[in-house]
DNA sequence: ACATTAATGTTATATTATAACGTAACACTT
DNA sequence: AAGTGTTACGTTATAATATAACATTAATGT
């Protein structure tokens, strides 16, 4: 089972998160030779300064603070757009928000835990679980081509301190 | 394992599914005290009217049509609110969609198979499937709370007819 | 340097969803 | 039946998310 839960739920080094994704970025966009743009670049920092989700406008305010000038909705899209394709983000679509994906080289089903007090979200590469639904669509005689999978609840953090305050 | 998938992907007694889910519905409001009112159950029959997930506007159109007046998103908005409370409709996040449940008594895991090509969507709830996620959760130490399980890919029909092509 | 492609800027608008407030219908008590 | 509280609906406006279309600029290869 590959996940980055624990990582997520708890303090560390966040500046290495940040830097090791974007060194994978750019290995990922040489591989494929992609351009990874300022504005790319920076959109994929944002998406990596916290383990939350952030929604396309939340990125937009930050990203015009943060290149100091205006920036349009399409222009964020862009960016969300080619990062995706790229496998660097994911889209959690009962947020309609994106986040890093940890492990974008591997080909992983992404499944993720949500927390509902925190909004951090960790990502989850479980094989089983995938087999599973891949016996579950053959049984169907489904064609299964891809998946949104989206858990939430208490992350480790936010369920303990739930308890103590019983 | 608990479906309708193989009614959804085949040529059935519509009316059935629909008066079944009305029946299903009338009961379920005398258990809960609750109204079951001209639009909602509008609304309840159109989702029931195909096995494909309609999005709110969809609805309001529909709706508009059906009842001969003019229907605001708020009304739409509202009696979906008031079906997905009950258990009888799912929300379809991937597609910002909404489709009848067909077993709203069962305590399940709303897992559903959406088909790429002509937009079926099949419900399905999977013991060994809930309890799986139910064990990752524990063992990431997340108190699962709910989930949305969306597969996408080809239904029996869209799949046989994609190989015949060949 | 030039042509080509890729990326961005800009404006407008589509799509999905909700806030806020007023009115009407219903249901319960007396 | 009148009064009262609650629930549902009507209506207007607007928030939040996402994309279309077209002009401009930047990068890349020859």
């Amino acid at each position: 089972m590959l996940t980055n839960s624990r990582l997520v739920h708890q303090a560390h080094d966040h500046g290495r998160c940040i830097n090791a994704a974007l060194t994978r970025a750019l290995d990922l966009c040489v591989e494929r030779k992609a351009r990874m743009t300022p504005t790319r670049e920076a959109v994929l920092r944002l998406l990596w300064q916290s383990h939350q989700p952030l929604g396309a406008y939340q990125l937009q305010d930050q990203l015009a603070t943060l290149l100091d000038k205006t920036i349009a909705p399409p222009t964020v899209y862009r960016a969300i757009e080619f990062l995706l394709q790229l496998g660097l983000i994911h889209r959690i679509a009962s947020l309609n928000a994106y986040i890093g994906c940890p492990f974008p080289n591997s080909d992983h089903s992404n499944l993720f835990m949500i927390c509902n007090n925190c909004g951090s979200a960790a990502e989850v590469a479980h094989a089983s679980i995938n087999e599973l639904l891949q016996t579950a669509s053959d049984k169907a005689n489904f064609t299964l081509q891809s998946q949104t999978l989206e858990l939430f609840g208490l992350c480790p953090q936010c369920a303990s301190i739930e308890n103590e305050s019983k």
